[in-house]
DNA sequence: GCAATAACTATCAAAAATGGTAGTACCGAA
DNA sequence: TTCGGTACTACCATTTTTGATAGTTATTGC
């Protein structure tokens, strides 16, 4: 790709990106990524706990979303095999509680939006 | 859809969303709506000025994008026919210029990340 | 009349994201 | 040895998003 005065490139894990707003949007765009970080801001959860939180995500879109993160290093995984029933818990790295000040700023318009009509726009 | 007790279902638009976080990212989600959006931050661009500061984007993508940050209210568009060289101007509305905490947000977001990485990150 | 500029639009194709459902792996309890 | 709980994974289909390129409209200057 050529590249003119005005842009800068930049290369991160291989990837290559045109500006800040694209290498951001690029950790959280999607339908689902900040939903579930969201949902993680304050504790740790488990894979059945953010299922009952967001029904409207299947199974394997949790799943899809919880890998993704995890590689990109916004959250952890955490397996207990110690006692009995398998737990698997997802929490916030220090890199992903990075992201909070966009998350608080995307929660925050959201939510301003649907009140201003009139709607109740409640989470956790 | 059936909702359970936790789910707040907000209707805008005739569009229901789950959440704040889902509103949000409905305006703003997509590869190309916060770069578009940063460029406007400060002033009104033209058709042709955007193309230049986005080369990486096409004029097909472009023109839907703009079409759509019109259609969602964001951003205005303004046609100057009276002196020779057609000319078209793009500048955020009111709605638009609410976003600024988020697109600021994002920004910072993407900027530290680079930099922490070693990269130069500029816009503008 | 003809080229040039600006701002699109149309068409086709490809890639990416999402959805629905069923099935798997691993335990311990009964 | 079957059963239930938990956390997934596989498979397939569909929808959405994005890309490449050529063509269109309108207007002015030559």
């Amino acid at each position: 790709m050529k590249l003119n005065d005005q842009e800068v490139a930049v290369e991160l894990n291989g990837k290559r990106y045109h500006c800040a707003m694209d290498i951001t949007m690029d950790y959280i765009g999607g339908k689902w990524k900040t939903v579930v970080l969201w949902y993680l801001r304050n504790d740790k959860k488990r894979f059945g706990e953010l299922r009952k939180l967001i029904p409207q995500m299947t199974e394997r879109m949790l799943s899809i979303q919880l890998k993704q993160l995890e590689e990109d290093g916004l959250i952890r995984r955490e397996v207990f095999t110690d006692k009995p029933p398998l737990k698997v818990e997802y929490s916030l790295t220090d890199f992903g509680l990075s992201l909070l000040p966009v998350l608080d700023a995307v929660a925050k318009w959201g939510r301003e939006l649907g009140q201003s009509n009139g709607k109740l726009v409640e989470i956790n």
